[in-house]
DNA sequence: TTATCATTCAATCATTTTATTGAATAAGAT
DNA sequence: ATCTTATTCAATAAAATGATTGAATGATAA
């Protein structure tokens, strides 16, 4: 680390940084912390490793300054250090996606039909939600939802939609948002509800780019 | 790379993107590529690194779609893809720069009286420099400057530095800049020119983020 | 106290990455 | 054509990383 040029002790830090990133199970860990805090177990379990191999690269981000932990009872929770983190993953994923070939090919085929799907912004979701104009769909699970959700967000799981398709009022467009850019779960649920006749669009991104754009979010005490 | 599911193949994606910033020698050649475009050999030099090494180095970062490269005549160039890829070293030294109190101690060891030295804005400089308020001194080696340099620039290596003092204006506040926020040639020029009682100031990071940002820089032709 | 649970640590092995060397290309120059 | 120069390729050895296992730690509950 104690390099003789500084330089160099810098560039080296930088390299750790971008090391904790450089890891498909890590990126997805960071994927889950970006929807909040969440205890080692249950970050496991999203993310389908083990625990010790959770927990290793948990630490491994922890040394690497992204993410920082705490203990309470039983369980140690872990969560972004903040914001900035985001930024770093919205350059990367910008990187990725003009460059990469294969990235382009891959958003295509499984995001199909992108265009008919053209997410709603943000600031024109606010406006147009204050003005009553839309229903705003939570399709995460309930415990995600629960840890923080758009203001007069609906949640209703994937899995329960077409189930409940009747408490949409038709009429109004719904707007639909999960965990960001790279999770179908919202993708799917345009899908489903066009089918069904509705008039549905995305929302840019998820709940951790509304949140870390400083907008609104509810909480429901836990 | 065809991961069964499509999240996990973007995420490999971009974790090669991150692998690729994820060594200092890379991040060494990154920061010479943000200067301009460099031949590999030329490349090699600069970072002390043997042709062969650097050469797969640059491939490493071709491949990950951070560089691009063309061959002219005997000579094959290098360069960055484009400016977003500065968007993404400039996260990531942000990140690395909050939270590694590493980085700190390095930074505030090396470059002291940090505090003292206040860089200047770009914006800043524009207009000052307009109004003929400030003398823009260029610290870096000759044939950096021919490539490119903010307009009304002086060059001046550092070691000819402190032999050239009278060129100076006594009167004027000069503003020293070199290749990027990690470059300590702008800082041991402002020391010296301090110690010498010129009133002198840094530049905000360095050419290519000058370049970046969209503001005039000048060529000499080759 | 002991028992239990969540997490971390430590040791191992398999895999990947890096640096080095020398041979192979590709483009000029003679 | 041959020679030189710039770069890349290929093979190797050394170093680092990742997954797995089981033991160790810290906190709670009985």
């Amino acid at each position: 680390m104690s390099t003789r040029n500084p330089k160099l002790a810098l560039f080296a830090q930088f390299a750790a940084v971008a090391k904790s990133l450089a890891h498909v199970h890590r990126l997805e860990l960071l994927e889950q912390l970006a929807q909040g805090e969440r205890s080692v177990e249950v970050l496991a379990d999203r993310t389908r490793l083990s625990i010790a191999n959770a927990s290793q690269h948990l630490q491994h981000m922890r040394r690497a300054g992204l993410v920082a932990n705490r203990r309470e009872g039983k369980f140690v929770y872990y969560r972004l250090v903040d914001d900035s983190i985001l930024d770093l993953l919205a350059a990367l994923r910008r990187i990725a996606e003009c460059n990469l070939a294969e990235v382009e090919r891959v958003i295509r085929s499984y995001f199909h039909n992108r265009d008919s799907l053209e997410p709603i912004s943000r600031e024109e979701l606010l406006q147009r939600s204050r003005a009553g104009e839309v229903t705003i769909l939570d399709v995460r699970p309930e415990d995600e939802f629960a840890l923080g959700h758009l203001p007069g967000a609906v949640n209703m799981p994937l899995r329960e939609l077409e189930m409940r398709l009747a408490e949409f009022d038709p009429a109004q467009e719904i707007v639909a948002y999960c965990r960001g850019p790279y999770c179908v779960l919202s993708y799917e649920a345009v899908a489903v509800l066009r089918a069904r006749g509705f008039k549905a669009r995305r929302l840019q991104d998820g709940l951790p780019e509304w949140r870390a754009a400083g907008l609104p979010v509810v909480t429901v005490a836990a």
